[in-house]
DNA sequence: TTGTAAAATGTAAGCGCTTGCATATACTGT
DNA sequence: ACAGTATATGCAAGCGCTTACATTTTACAA
């Protein structure tokens, strides 16, 4: 840090005291206009840069929001966080990432760091999280958001996933599919998994039909699981019709490999998915899913901790909304 | 910050001076183990969590990188990203991530804002920056490192864009294509899209070929964009047999909307990307591309920058191998 | 033992800023 | 002009930690 501009030099310069140019960083309008404007030429000619630091420790407020996620390399978490980022820093904040691959036991490691970083809020990816970082949640006194799904220990802001998956389910059900499977991502510590099965197989049973496990493969989440849950569904003995699929990157591996294998889609076998991404457009054919506003839930996400961080109330829990968007993917059952 | 644990009252517990927590804490083998493990006995106890940006403030160093990327809403981005993300919490650091969609005033502020915020080091992408940028970082003491692509003026890793290139266009002259397309992602505060241009140029140039300005276009970097150019490009006087995408995403775009154009990839048009995204391998045709470590970019980046926040040197420029995948969406044009 | 060097610990001065409170200056109405 | 307010600025005490440097303890040789 060789000779860096303190507040003190810029005050010096400015011929006031260090507490007036901190007030024209964080609180101009109480600075007369005439003083202010010496000040910030001060500043300027300095070009005085505040050290974050030491503004943290002085103030207890670090302009900073910590986001835990399980991974950035998959499109739904890069997009969301891109858009909090944007609308962090628009407001000044900056974001700190850390993703923990689907591991409890790093996620609340990465929890207690970005507290001990003193982070002025802190949003989180579902439901599914150790009980001692829970712990640790509710013991840490700023605000904090839950994402994706929601819980009512926390302000949440996320989807109805069991809701999802249920009106794909309701739609392959309406094409006439009475044999349809699911291809689910992992869901150990993942909600969002377990409740997209759920929302099938409530589907199923309000029609009177069942969800056997045989018809049931859990998958990582990539293509490559896509493409392998396929194959072993199609290797069952009572083979599906229709598959959903626990989000849309199985749902584009499942409709890849089914093509390779020969088979039409939808005449041989309809394949629905969730989170409409950009892949799901343009693929041919297209690709059945139920939309996901993943921009809108990082841009509102940012926004709600803004104003938690500046004292507002948010409200503990909202759901974004969804839709079904009916793409060549999914067509009527073989006769 | 209510009732925070302080480093006065661990020291109180353990019966020592506030020198010797901070000792066990910073620099434990230099603390006698009978004392380091009351220490750590009462900061258990006590669930003490140090301050950081009171560490900061006194040390200097705030155990933060920040990066500075297009966007994170690219797969490659989002990849490299991730994998320094998981490197740096390794070892106890964590990532600041800024991202500024390819606009140079708004990356030059956010490199302000995480100087300010005292990172301890800087990674950004590229080459192509704001000249009071380039000023801000060599007035700047700290590790600092280009990633993607290399310049004299810093250090840097990345990838010989230009040969990369070269190396998808060689593959295409040599199949016996003459009439080769370029789809470009935009230029503009992008030099590895202006290198990738360049290489299929020199390519095509040492093979006695040219490069009209018809058969070059430049897109959005997606898969709109990727199926805009290829109508663009097939709308053309003299339509390509071979198109050259400037990545994966175009391609893969350019792929999928040849096939709704009833083209036959490869038979009718050879498409050519770079990157090797999951999804390259998975469509069909496999896509012919050529193979970035861009991990591999994210992990190395990490580990540089680890080294040079402990004083060592660091190489000032290393380029990441890459290779041709050959799949099925090339192959001979038509006779 | 005792002396000496090495190792361990303690003391206390900051790091650069914010902010409650005291003081000074500027307005207002009489 | 003057008291009485309202507004603007300054003073100085921290925020919680690190780290030279000083001091004490330990280890070991003589």
């Amino acid at each position: 840090m060789n000779q860096r501009i303190t507040i003190e030099e810029v005050a010096r310069l400015a011929g006031v005291s260090t507490a007036t140019v901190s007030r024209v960083l964080s609180r101009p309008e109480v600075v007369r206009s005439q003083t202010r404007e010496q000040v910030m030429a001060a500043i300027a000619k300095l070009d005085y840069q505040p050290d974050a630091a030491a503004r943290a420790l002085a103030s207890g407020r670090t302009h900073t929001v910590g986001c835990v996620i399980p991974t950035l390399d998959h499109a739904i978490f890069a997009r969301s966080t891109q858009a909090m980022q944007t609308t962090l820093a628009q407001a000044g904040y900056q974001l700190l990432v850390a993703s923990h691959e689907y591991d409890p036991v790093t996620e609340f490691e990465l929890v207690r760091a970005l507290q001990q970083r003193g982070v002025d809020a802190l949003v989180l990816v579902g439901t599914d999280h150790a009980p001692r970082l829970w712990k640790a949640l509710s013991a840490w006194r700023k605000p904090t958001l839950l994402t994706w799904s929601c819980d009512p220990r926390l302000p949440s802001l996320g989807f109805d996933n069991e809701g999802a998956a249920q009106m794909a389910a309701s739609h392959l059900l309406e094409l006439g599919h009475r044999y349809i499977g699911v291809i689910s991502g992992l869901t150990s510590h993942n909600d969002r998994a377990r409740s997209r099965i759920d929302g099938v197989r409530k589907s199923l049973t309000q029609a009177g039909l069942s969800l056997p496990p045989t018809l049931v493969t859990e998958q990582a989440f990539n293509l490559e699981g896509g493409r392998l849950g396929l194959r072993k569904l199609m290797a069952s003995r009572q083979k599906p019709s229709a598959i959903f699929c626990g989000n849309d990157l199985l749902a584009v591996g499942a409709l890849l490999e089914a093509q390779r294998m020969g088979l039409n889609v939808p005449s041989d076998l309809s394949i629905c998915g969730i989170d409409n991404l950009e892949i799901s457009e343009a693929i041919n054919p297209g690709l059945t899913t139920v939309s996901l506003p993943t921009q809108d839930l990082g841009r509102i996400a940012a926004q709600h901790m803004l104003s938690a961080i500046s004292g507002e109330i948010i409200a503990a829990k909202s759901l974004l909304p969804f839709e079904l968007v009916v793409r060549g993917s999914t067509g009527l059952p073989r006769r």
